[in-house]
DNA sequence: GTCTATACCGCGATAGAC
DNA sequence: GTCTATCGCGGTATAGAC
């Protein structure tokens, strides 16, 4: 870590903005947007508030300037399934696999932004606009152009059956993660993706007996 | 102004209480915990702040009582389908009428209530298992109750098909009228409704022995 | 650009008259 | 119990030194 000897203004601003989106980011999503001051933004940030306010207009701003931030850069693709090379497998397996995936991605920050953009949709309508765009929809596209790929599913509507699996993991992750509820609804993770999994494959004409992952 | 001649300490008490918490209510479910300030409260309940101080210890209690008193009372059974005659028809009928049901009280104040109850979900952790405990735990045993109770649906997990169909139906929920979104994601409500019952019903001609743990 | 110090206001909660 | 009036604190936002 370098630091210049010469003047203090440097090129040091982009470093603070940083430094004040991250305090931004850890404060907001803990205590929602009213909760949350300015004052400890800059303390999480390590700079004074007249620094906060050099960068960022007022509260409004950069809340606004976090969220669309982690909307198209840190969050996108937060499902995404990292292994390309697991689509090619069977429906069975590429389908569990992308469900685990997006329960296990679901357990960082992403759960505490779902959070946020739930809890403030009615002071921030175009923020819930923007997730649902830059987050949900890619994510149903991606899953929907899949199922319609697989010929051998036999989905009369992808679309709808993406919504079904979008809605059922992600309702599972905000029942447990945001709502803590695990001990009250009986149903645990790797039981509900086998159950979703094979109403989604299992089909009339197919017949097939279902084979659970050992 | 009329006013009783003999003891002012009447039986007004309960109304102000009533009409403080439907002032409450109203603030709370619209802003938020922390946005939602005392005076707006009083003024929506056309009483004096003191007087909300008289009957509620602080602002932290009077959210807590209303939020409990919602959950128990308000929303409870508000998913319940209207007519139990319509659970002895076919499962595809009854098992439709029931989403569709679920969606429609939904368009009601439920939706703020789930709202606020996800995002004060951090400061408030208790209210939010409350929630899960007295809303959509009943919900959820009543759907699994009817999906075990008709065999010919040959269910191998009746919690886990639940869980399903209501997180379907939540999420569907949430993204049209929380996150207003209806017009990013492509899928209509029938159209959902009908890929999810028909999934659930249509089965393999064989019998299913799916079954991932004991 | 960044800091310290402060102006200004609104909020939660209370005092005291009635 | 209910009101008006107020206190004290903490909030956003800014001024001015460096």
């Amino acid at each position: 870590m370098e630091k210049r000897r010469a003047n203090s203004s440097d090129r040091q601003s982009s470093e603070k903005t940083e430094a004040i989106l991250a305090g931004a980011m850890q404060e907001f999503l803990a205590g929602g947007y009213a909760a949350t001051t300015m004052d400890r933004i800059a303390s999480a940030a390590s700079v004074s508030k007249a620094t906060v306010y050099s960068h960022f207009q007022d509260k409004e701003t950069l809340f606004i300037a976090l969220i669309e931030r982690l909307a198209q850069e840190k969050f996108r693709g937060a499902f995404n399934s990292p292994d390309p090379q697991m689509l090619e497998k069977e429906p069975e397996i590429a389908l569990r696999c992308l469900a685990a995936n997006m329960l296990d991605t679901s357990q960082t920050h992403l759960l505490d932004f779902i959070r946020i953009i739930i809890g403030e949709s009615g002071r921030f309508p175009a923020l819930a606009r923007a997730f649902v765009q830059h987050i949900e929809k890619p994510v149903h596209d991606e899953v929907r152009q899949y199922l319609a790929s697989r010929a051998e599913l036999k989905l009369a509507d992808p679309d709808s059956v993406a919504q079904i699996i979008i809605g059922t993991l992600v309702h599972f992750s905000i029942v447990h993660h945001v709502l803590q509820s695990s001990d009250i609804l009986p149903v645990e993770r790797d039981r509900l993706i086998d159950n979703l999994i094979t109403l989604i494959t299992i089909q009339p004409e197919k017949s097939r007996t279902c084979q659970s992952q050992g």
